[in-house]
DNA sequence: AACCCATTTTTGTCCAAGACAGAATTAGGA
DNA sequence: TCCTAATTCTGTCTTGGACAAAAATGGGTT
């Protein structure tokens, strides 16, 4: 790592850049090449050496790009001008008073009423509404918090755990129905985001449903050993905005084409929520209400046994 | 995605690869130049697409060189070769029997009778037991199992996602006491090794100390951050095999440098158990009982207040 | 205006071949 | 046997060019 410690100004190298933007090399470098943006120093052997401001206006940029903006058009404005378009983007509206709440403990660093006041909301709402309502506003609303500022990067990482340990433990209290399908659930290599995946684990569980779950970044070859093995029905795939749509689905196409036509292939997230055409034989699910349907019309195409 | 189905036979571009093998583009177009493969076909626009033999072999070798062989030496040995290669590494011994059992559920995909034998595991021998005997115990012969390939990938998966819900559950359920140290639970970025963070995690909460677990990977600048905002006593990084020793102790230095001297650091994991020189304020754990230890050591040096 | 198709622009990814620093290995000496 | 110095190996970074897929634009037609 290329930090200078003794001047308080740390410089990053591509990698470092590339890891905590999520911009490729290649990215950094066409534009570079491009638009004359991020124009980096370079160190003794004329390697790139980015400074944090910079870092910061890439990262403001990717999130533009992901909502939409074209490179060529904002790359080239200052940061400012970059938070102006942002806070546009942002709505206007306040949090709902329950997620403000909630989010305001962890602003506070408040660990165990942060805690708490998520275990209320489960005990509350019941799985379902809780995944459905509270952490799917959470999410939202902390992306938003993070925008603004209001929110760090420790803070995402504790909010992270503490929702998976709660997930986790909500899910296993699940009682087994057992008349649902036996889904097999992970995502690809590149998509890192578990909370969604624990998410869709959640409500599968509530509805049913008989879950393998097998954490993230799952090679596709591996998931196709694994179907037989666990003698899976379905093949549910979680994609979040930091895939690309495209990566997303060239993996179900790919995926769906080593996998017999008797497994089913479900693939939803925010990656494809734009999406037009999706490959055959693969089923989109745009939500949540998505997928409780498909499992209800598994059961009925399938209660004939 | 560049497969063609329609002979059976699929072609990978040179990204699918990179994301199913883990070897950079730099490294297979490197690897090329330097020993002659993989030498893939060429598409009309001769970019690479690389079949699925290849992509099996570079697995192997993946395998093999992150277990300390050199690239240039078994890069063009056939895929028997490495094999063979492969099951000199496995060590000659058995495993324990209680051991065994377990991960012969794992195997046979037993995936309920697996998960009941590690809550077994745990009720009978508590906590601390369970994660330093059967936990440590299952990883280590599940390394040895996946190296003579009687365990895949996606078993491998679904273990991790086992062992965490069993330690976030039994985590979570253990009293707090209150009277350890707050003590900031993460390791740096390129260390993705969640077990062995969730078994320091249960040994800390078994032995009453307060933790905050910020999951994996957080940059080094957000820890120095953190600090301050939960008011931490000590900073434990773990690294696994995974993060080579220079990283680990390069990253224990930085860390160092950016805390005020109150607080603590402390490492430990795999990728230090050889450390000799260790940064001046680090504490190096070599096992969990130096970490009880030190805990011990930290209430005595604190009972005044 | 709304829809559809063809053309143009934008943009991400891939390529080659060279360079170099840090890691790993070997050689040499105490 | 241990430690240090020289050498080899290996991963990552470099440039500038190329191209295809995606997105935007232009121009008709309904």
């Amino acid at each position: 790592m290329n930090t200078n410690s003794a001047q308080q100004e740390a410089l990053y190298n591509i990698a470092a850049v590339e890891r905590d933007t999520g911009l490729s090399k290649d990215i950094l470098r066409v534009w570079e090449r491009r638009y004359g943006f991020p124009k980096p120093e370079r160190d003794h052997n004329d390697e790139r050496l980015y400074t944090l401001p910079q870092m910061e206006k890439l990262r403001l940029l990717r999130l533009l790009i992901d909502s939409g903006h074209r490179p060529g058009k904002i790359v080239n404005q200052d940061a400012a001008e970059l938070s102006q378009l942002i806070s546009e983007q942002a709505s206007e509206k306040e949090a709902p008073a329950e997620i403000a709440a909630i989010l305001d403990l962890l602003v506070r660093h408040d660990i165990d009423g942060f805690r708490n006041a998520l275990l209320q909301a489960l005990m509350k709402q019941g799985l379902l509404r809780f995944v459905t309502e509270t952490v799917a506003g959470l999410n939202h609303w902390i992306g938003e918090a993070w925008m603004a500022g209001r929110i760090a990067v420790f803070d995402e990482h504790l909010y992270s755990e503490h929702v998976q340990n709660i997930l986790r433990n909500a899910i296993v209290a699940q009682p087994g129905l057992g008349n649902g399908p036996r889904v097999l659930l992970t995502s690809l290599p590149g998509e890192k985001h578990r909370i969604g995946l624990l998410m869709v684990e959640a409500v599968l569980a509530a509805e049913g449903a008989n879950c393998v779950a097998l954490g993230t970044e799952t090679p596709i070859i591996d998931i196709k050993n694994a179907v037989p093995a666990y003698q899976v029905d379905v093949v549910a795939l979680s994609f979040s905005s930091a895939m690309t749509q495209s990566a997303a689905l060239a993996g179900l196409e790919e995926l769906r084409g080593l996998l017999p036509q008797t497994t089913e292939v479900w693939g939803g997230g925010a990656a494809l929520s734009r999406a037009r055409k999706i490959p055959q034989g693969v089923l989109l699910l745009r939500s949540f209400d998505d997928m409780r349907y498909a499992l209800e019309r598994w059961r009925v195409e399938h209660a004939r046994s």
